[in-house]
DNA sequence: TCTTGACTTAAAGTCGACTCAAACTGATAA
DNA sequence: TTATCAGTTTGAGTCGACTTTAAGTCAAGA
């Protein structure tokens, strides 16, 4: 698969499908003898895994320590404390999320009132 | 109440605080005769609406948009409908942030697993 | 009177995360 | 054969949201 495929497929440009690989997000793509990128199985599910975590706002760098983890064996305690620690991140911003939008919803039923008694 | 006051009391720097007054986040903070902030109570709930929406990652645009429109009448309707589209983007975040959380623990169950049968 | 500390402004700097530009290669279609 | 297109690299530029800095004012306490 090449990166414009790749780019199709995930909606992320190939600006930034090089650029998480450039600093280590997206490990062991494989290349063509002439250099072009040519994405296997595994790349495309790395690239599906970052594109969900960064959708939901984990930043790069708790990820790209998991990646470099990942291209080792007994560092299973590490990475699976990387990844708790973005959940309990991720759990955070529900709650406030849910506050926030809550806290929407009275204000905009107060101008759905408003409105209706014109 | 000075600004001083004010940061502490909602978890904001005097420099977000006056960035934010400069942009027009928070409209109509008092003077005193020196030209030193006073905020008074509708100030106080302006800071906690915009910390409350920034928290939750509402972007500053909407909100200054929005705390334009309070300063006039006949405004209500753009008003509702800025929070409304605020409010959705919101709910879509809950949702991915939902999906992540959710994979994030299947991940994590995996490695959960593997250290115990160690 | 001197110093300390909280306040003031406007402009420049920083940070994370891209995004674009320049200068290149290599394959294919008109 | 020319031009078009997808790909390559590296470094610089951009954007949103602050954050720091420089250069000052003012009031209170030692």
């Amino acid at each position: 698969m090449t990166i414009g495929e790749v780019s199709e497929k995930y909606g992320i440009t190939t600006d930034t499908l090089r650029y998480y690989e450039r600093i280590g997000l997206i490990p062991n793509v494989p290349r063509k003898k002439n250099g072009i990128r040519d994405y296997d199985e595994q790349a495309c599910k790395w690239v599906h895994f970052i594109k969900c975590m960064r959708h939901a706002g984990v930043q790069i760098e708790p990820l790209t320590e998991y990646v470099a983890l990942m291209q080792h064996e007994g560092t299973e305690e590490r990475r699976m404390n990387i990844l708790i620690e973005q959940k309990n991140k991720l759990l955070n911003k529900m709650e406030s999320l849910q506050a926030t939008i809550e806290r929407l919803n009275r204000k905009i039923e107060g101008y759905c009132h408003k409105l209706e008694s014109k």
